[in-house]
DNA sequence: CGGCGACTTGCACTGTGTTCAAGTGGAGAG
DNA sequence: CTCTCCACTTGAACACAGTGCAAGTCGCCG
């Protein structure tokens, strides 16, 4: 597994150089595919075919590259224009882009304290965000409001979500040989667990594999709820 | 800084043997300190005054004991009863008391893969949630739902609130030197970069420092809004 | 007192981020 | 055509973190 090394060359061509995009769609597939912690520069670079050290020239460091590549997944959501779809669809096209792409890239998640919140591609997000709200009727501070109110929402619902695949795919590539064994051990913990408590054991009978079983379906019918009662609070501000 | 290894002895005392408890402990004011990546064996041994390697007796591996760790923190929110307070208020508690818990121990939210929606901790807390959604006449799925709404916002608030706060731990730990400095320097590149779209930047002029200047606020606004909602929900279920 | 078992320790191995000095190849200048 | 320069690459090497291992150490029970 590492005493290989042989990282030649591969086709004919001698791959000129790198260049930062190439770098970073690599980075993000495989932080796709093995998470946060599955991503270690050597492995980048072996998939590169190039050393792993030439990296460096490129990025600078693991953290800044982690950095430049989640800023980059905020130009996979879409900005629909307001005053052409409306704004109500264009709020729930953003937002289920936002839950889309945390679904599809978890370790955003796990990584925000480098730049969930900031850098350029979440700004040029949120600046569109706000045109929508603000197209709804929201003023200034209101805007801002209502589109944290939805942001947050989206957040919060990724996370749980994520919080699963993550457990998951850690199982997986922790369970010694047979990795379905280890998930099924890990999910008659929690049963066990849950049945110690009347309420959640109530669900464990009752409910079956349904319990959670639907994440997109509860997102989008908590989205249309907050979106209802957004519309409502701006069409009868006051009582 | 790291050559000193001195790890003698500390007091006269031999201090017998570690606990779990202790470990436990030491471990969440050093995680809470120092973040998730601050936290190592070496110095977690050092902080409870014994070898590195003695904590691998009690906890088995350094994931094990972050979960066990996470676990923990769910005692820390109190289960007040429903049908003393009302539900109202009940709910308004345990949503604020999580939002809290996940403001002092922000880790808790990068480790989410492992333990953040699972554990038996967890479970006594979700449990006490269903008990204080169902006497607010929600029925079955109905409180699943309902609870989940709030958990769910309140988790989209702690993870905003704590990307600021783990930004600025990072950067003041990478700042050589200067760590005001450097905080200023990313404040000014973030400025920079909201001054590039026409609505963040009008957000820059008028708000200055008042632009997401209060979460709390926002958080209890929130909050409220939600519990309205669902209020409103519960009363007249249908149209 | 002797041993047994719970607990601790130091060493060493591995894997990972990162630095550094030494290349290397292609493009432009002469 | 050749020389030179520089963007870019490379392999070795260092520091540090997680962890297995074999050898203790200490106190208690027979």
């Amino acid at each position: 597994m590492n005493g290989v090394q042989v990282q030649g060359y591969r086709e004919s061509m001698p791959r000129s150089t790198l260049t930062r995009e190439q770098i970073l769609t690599a980075a993000i597939s495989l932080l796709d595919a093995e998470g946060l912690e599955g991503l270690n520069m050597r492995a980048l670079g072996q998939r590169l075919g190039s050393a792993a050290t030439a990296v460096y020239w490129h990025v600078g460091s693991k953290d800044n590259l982690i950095a430049l590549a989640g800023d980059q997944l905020w130009h996979e959501i879409a900005l629909p224009a307001p005053d052409e779809v409306g704004w109500r669809t264009a709020a729930t096209v953003m937002a289920s882009d936002l839950y889309a792409m945390l679904t599809r890239h978890p370790w955003l998640l796990q990584a925000f304290g480098s730049l969930l919140m900031f850098g350029p591609g979440k700004a040029r997000h949120d600046d569109h965000l706000l045109a929508i709200y603000e197209t709804a009727g929201f003023a200034g501070p209101a805007a801002d409001q209502a589109a944290a109110a939805v942001f947050t929402f989206v957040l919060g619902n990724a996370l749980g979500t994520a919080a699963t695949a993550s457990l998951t795919r850690k199982l997986r590539r922790e369970g010694s040989g047979d990795a379905e064994q280890a998930i099924g051990d890990a999910q008659a913990e929690a049963r066990e667990i849950a049945a110690q408590f009347p309420r959640l054991r109530a669900r464990l009978d009752t409910d079956g594999a349904d319990y959670g079983a639907a994440p997109d379906n509860t997102f989008q019918l908590g989205l249309q709820a907050i979106l209802d009662g957004l519309e409502a609070l701006q069409r009868g501000p006051t009582r």
